[in-house]
DNA sequence: CTGAAAGCGCTTACAG
DNA sequence: CTGAAAGCGCTTACAG
């Protein structure tokens, strides 16, 4: 395929390999005469360089890794798109690394992936984002990492992040806005920042609306399906039950959207529904979900960034972290309290 | 972190590199004792081969790519998944490529990443599969490929496939056995193999149970909700409706429950309802789907598999082709034809 | 069964 | 602004 060499490229440009090299890593001190022609004699032999040759010189890999574990596909390829981007933007290569965060493997795992890929830098998103032990690791070996995660308080790490807390209140808002004052919130895995942020949403959205917090509105749940099936049948039960839920994700939201079902409660004309993450699921379901767009490839872009600039020693020193904005999306499962829609 | 080398390696063990370097590839003709010294020095030091120096000194990268080009992200985790499963059991890492088939520039993008990674070799997924223009240039560029796909006809490149003619009459069976007659069937993307396929074990089905096939029956869809929305209004407005829906995928079939759903027809009392592929979205939906599951992670981890073999000299040879079969899941979208089930 | 020499295609550190 | 030399850590081709 491709067999042209640096050495190629300086022959026919009638220069040394080290002006080559300079032009190709954007080193200043080249004349523009020599950069162009070299630039030139690049496109017209289509000379790419040898990353294998780039990382053994340079003792770098030229590799970031992206290291990840959720259950939602749609949230692991919205990653992937964004920091693929970043890669393709700044010359780099991607290492995926599904893990599992509770395997007692889990360092172990991953002294081997980075032993065997010498990867310059890595991307971590919850709930591996909270593992202190993963992070020290990272810090006692000198590995620079970025963090994608709601912002709950002040980290050490370089850090992209949405503001679940104002996310949160924006669906709150909605609801109250559609006259609803009884609303039902189930939570997610507990000490999650996530969790934490968006019930903290939930909470000071009620007392700025000056309604009473009512514990029994709250239900528990992880994140699954499941769970939120069972949450909604225990909220929809209560003496006086909700008029609107509010689910930490899409996933419960989906649960509840099944109870409601099962208990014969027509949504959204007697029960209003929303989730958080926009999941593709949210699109599929009848009715189809109100929910909070989480823009997963815009921080991850940013993510990659972010990282590549720490490695990079010649660009702007790293932002410390950057806030990304979250968008609802109003969809059928939302509506005025007894509302009276055409069926 | 890691900064041992083979040279370090082969001084402890008091031997040449080479040597190390033979026992590190599994190479014969290295006395047992010396192997094993050597091997013990590997595990006590930790050393890990420097995947760029072998990468540059023996011209190949240790790469796979994973084209792919799929709206599903639990069909691309779950491609993913496999494929890193048989290269991590090789020592190979993983390109993966995300593009669309679609794209004018395809090839001149597929160009610029081969030249850029050198990967060694490729896992092609539908649609990709399909395009000849693709599977030429990669011939022409002898870079070796696998290629997932359902099997339609005989085949001139190594092949990981489904039998989908006969998963669909494993559908059309169930439906049979639980006295469905009247089956719609919701078509996909024309031209694709997968379509094609399923429509064919539709025909096949009603023709081997002597039920006369019957072309109102028959909508046409493109694989998205919305086109399975639509082709279920047009087969329940008929005259004579049939008394259950095959979607040829599982977005169709939500679509064929959402519009179920604003007809008023009750799931399954009075339509069952089939979609294809097991999409985590058929677990969510209410009522959850029954559908066909399609064995990805298994398919990928073969193919991968299969293409390590071919780069690998001293491995046998590859096998042409290995068939890895569909699993039908029962779930709470089909009953017998007007069931009285307890609400 | 084992090893010495050359080389893969770049970057680094230095010199001018 | 430019280049000559050494070297990154492996594999190849060969010799014994």
């Amino acid at each position: 395929m491709n067999t042209v060499t640096m050495q190629d490229v300086a022959n026919l440009a009638g220069v040394s390999n080290k002006t080559v090299s300079r032009v190709i890593n954007n080193e200043p001190s080249v004349s523009p005469a020599t950069r162009d022609k070299i630039n030139k004699i690049i496109k017209e032999t289509n000379f790419q360089p040898n990353k294998s040759a780039q990382s053994l010189a340079a003792h770098r890999s030229l590799l970031l890794g992206l290291l990840y574990d959720n259950p939602s596909s749609a949230y692991i390829t919205g990653l992937q798109e964004g920091v693929l981007k970043a890669c393709d933007n700044f010359g780099y290569g991607l290492v995926i690394h599904p893990c599992d965060h509770k395997d007692s493997d889990l360092l172990q795992n991953l002294r081997q992936l980075i032993g065997s890929t010498r990867m310059d830098g890595l991307v971590l998103t919850p709930p591996l984002t909270e593992n202190k032990a993963l992070l020290d690791f990272l810090d006692e070996n000198n590995k620079p990492h970025v963090l994608i995660s709601p912002l709950d308080q002040v980290q050490s790490n370089p850090l992209v992040f949405t503001d679940d807390v104002s996310a949160a209140k924006q669906v709150m808002q909605f609801l109250f806005d559609h006259g609803h004052k009884r609303i039902g919130f189930i939570q997610g895995v507990r000490q999650r920042s996530g969790t934490e942020m968006r019930y903290q949403g939930y909470k000071q959205a009620l007392e700025d609306n000056g309604i009473v917090f009512d514990k029994d509105l709250v239900a528990p749940g992880d994140f699954t399906f499941e769970s939120g099936e069972l949450a909604a049948q225990q909220l929809l039960r209560l003496d006086k039950p909700p008029s609107a839920i509010f689910a930490s994700n899409d996933y419960m939201a989906a649960g509840v959207l099944k109870a409601a079902s099962q208990l014969r409660i027509p949504v959204p004309y007697e029960l209003s529904v929303c989730g958080f993450d926009d999941n593709p699921v949210a699109r599929f379901l009848t009715p189809t979900l109100t929910t909070v767009q989480h823009p997963v490839t815009m921080l991850a872009e940013s993510a990659g960034e972010l990282l590549i600039r720490q490695l990079k020693k010649h660009l702007e020193p790293p932002h410390k972290a950057s806030d990304i904005h979250s968008e609802l999306i109003v969809r059928e499962s939302t509506g005025p309290v007894n509302s009276q829609f055409e069926a």
